[in-house]
DNA sequence: GCCTCTCTCCAAAGCGCTTTGGCTGGTTAT
DNA sequence: ATAACCAGCCAAAGCGCTTTGGAGAGAGGC
């Protein structure tokens, strides 16, 4: 069923049938009704690609991932774009994603922008100074960065966790339980949220007089595997640290395997603080949660970020927004007093 | 830059640049050389929608999410569209992603046929019993199951892992050992691919002549907590199981937290066989893998349905196309003979 | 009674492509 | 030399919408 086929039906013109469908005034109430009616009853859909078109906007946002060979793709993705998934959807806007060689990256953003087959897209894991921002500005696509960058600092929309004091809080919880040496197990330190992460680290190690020490700190992609390799080999050590900061369940994950398998008792030999994104497969809520963490939700920050996106797409020209997240500490078995 | 534009630069017309772009033989090397040229300078890219709109073709995949409202988004998700992603890259597809409330998802299957901005779908974790295969042959959309169903058992695309006989061979393995108290630690049965585990299961036990106990099954979502869950309290019992055969690595990882919790040593005390997906985030590959498992890359699996899809697509009244692939078996640090 | 509004509706142009159906001018066959 | 053909190009229609610029019919004001 097209547009002319049902005006042909309802003995009216393709334009008032338009009109009354996208709620234009120009028509009376009776025939909106009728329309309507019609319209539902032959379960008429109108021709995205021709409305598009017609309109010039592509109703839809973009999300690109570059892959690299044997990469992996980031498993907190999938609980970011349910959130965002939910607010598209909401909003009526479809959800393209993208994966792209990371070589090609750049170039498919230059084709998104002349195509036009996107009108906003979502920058994920933005690094400490991230040539994306100026490429989108030039191109002029809206866009929104899930996180923010230092370079540049400003002049785009970001929505961000306040990675650095969520350390500081963790790090100085385990201080307070007697802890000083504390390693750290982070994402890749290129990436703006795990350079914060670590910044807090440090300031809240200098805030208490410990001496940092580059031999316990790791940084690399966010997985089980990596969590429990870099645990391992700590514990090996001579001088094993007494708690581990992770950036991520995944991470904290691995390390709880090799403590247990080093026959430790997680929260009482050792502790382990972790940011928890609030993942959907791993769960760290409960009563008692596993670990103790700072907490929030990734899939949240999909919601609203597309929100925010759909508010730039809709207005091009405000200023521009910026939102900051505190994390919640919550407390659960994975920490407990440093033995001495 | 437009098409028409360039044609005007050129002084040719948009017929004559249209068809040197797109490979049609009613134009001159020499001319197409020319238009190629300029194309690339004026980094023309023409609009999709225009084209979609021309062609009839959306050059678009769909994938839709049904989402509950506070139900857990899969994440061997993440990894089957990377795959998939990687493959519409190679052949110029676009993919889009739906998020829909679970109640809206066979609308919105609806809504896509008529407004025709996909032409292929792929449906996601079939049911034993599954809805949206004749509903999507009903609306003519080209379709890959990733995954079968029973019910309609064949007349369709599908791509499948030998899930039964994946079962099987895990369960002798562990036979083999001397295991006779196994339990399933299982996906949710209503989906085929759980269902058809549990049955190679049932199968293997009943060929080794070991009774079947309903107590010592579960199935639920494959999260880590679960299998943490499931574990704890099989471990709490008088008789305990000597073996797990888990779904997922998630769960695994979880029935590994539980039982290295309770003191018990894996590979030794307890053995755990899962299903590996590959997921990039919880490789359990190496020279000694942590588990022993009946392994098959979900994104491998992402990216064949994928190319599939598209062959489909592009041949729609062909012959239904089925793969069914076997899983290798591959021995980890969790398997070892049963204690008695 | 005439003029001006206002309310509804419509015809037609336009969005940027592809594709059908010619139209040329040069080659080849007769 | 003429007819027949073909390679190479173009004009125009069409994809299915939206939107601009009216037009016709009542209603209201004088």
């Amino acid at each position: 069923m097209r547009l002319k086929e049902l005006a042909d039906r309802l003995g009216l013109s393709p334009t008032t049938v338009s009109r009354a469908l996208n709620g234009y005034p120009e028509v009376s109430e009776e025939t909106r009704a009728r329309v309507v009616a019609a319209a539902r009853a032959h379960a008429y859909r109108p021709s995205s690609f021709a409305k598009r078109l017609a309109t010039g906007r592509a109703r839809t946002i973009g999300h690109v991932l570059p892959l690299a060979r044997h990469m992996s793709i980031d498993p907190h993705f999938s609980d970011f774009i349910a959130g965002a998934g939910e607010a598209y959807a909401a909003a009526g806007y479809d959800m393209l994603i993208s994966v792209v060689p990371q070589a090609g990256e750049f170039e498919h953003y230059r084709g998104m922008a002349s195509s036009g087959n996107v009108d906003g897209v979502i920058v994920h894991a933005p690094k400490i100074s991230e040539p994306r921002i100026p490429l989108l500005k030039e191109l002029e696509i809206p866009f929104i960065v899930h996180g923010r960058s230092d370079q540049p600092a400003e002049g785009y929309d970001w929505l961000d966790v306040n990675n650095r004091r969520s350390f500081v809080r963790a790090t100085h919880f385990l201080t307070d339980l007697g802890h000083r040496r504390i390693a750290l197990l982070n994402g890749l330190e290129v990436l703006h949220f795990a350079w914060r992460r670590r910044a807090g680290y440090l300031d809240a190690l200098s805030m208490r007089g410990i001496e940092e020490d580059a031999g316990i700190m790791f940084s690399g992609a966010m997985t089980e595997p990596n969590g429990y390799q870099w645990t391992k080999e700590l514990l090996g050590r001579a001088e094993r640290p007494t708690a581990f900061l992770a950036s991520s369940v995944l991470i904290a994950m691995g390390a709880l395997r090799a403590i247990q398998e080093a026959g430790l008792k997680p929260g009482v030999d050792i502790s382990i603080v972790t940011y928890d994104d609030r993942l959907s497969f791993l769960d760290n809520s409960g009563p008692v949660p596993i670990f103790t963490a700072t907490r929030s939700s990734i899939r949240d920050a999909g919601k609203r970020s597309a929100e925010l996106l759909i508010q730039r797409i809709e207005n091009p020209y405000g200023e521009a927004v910026a939102e900051l997240w505190e994390t919640e500490l919550v407390v659960g078995a994975s920490t407990g007093p440093a033995l001495r």
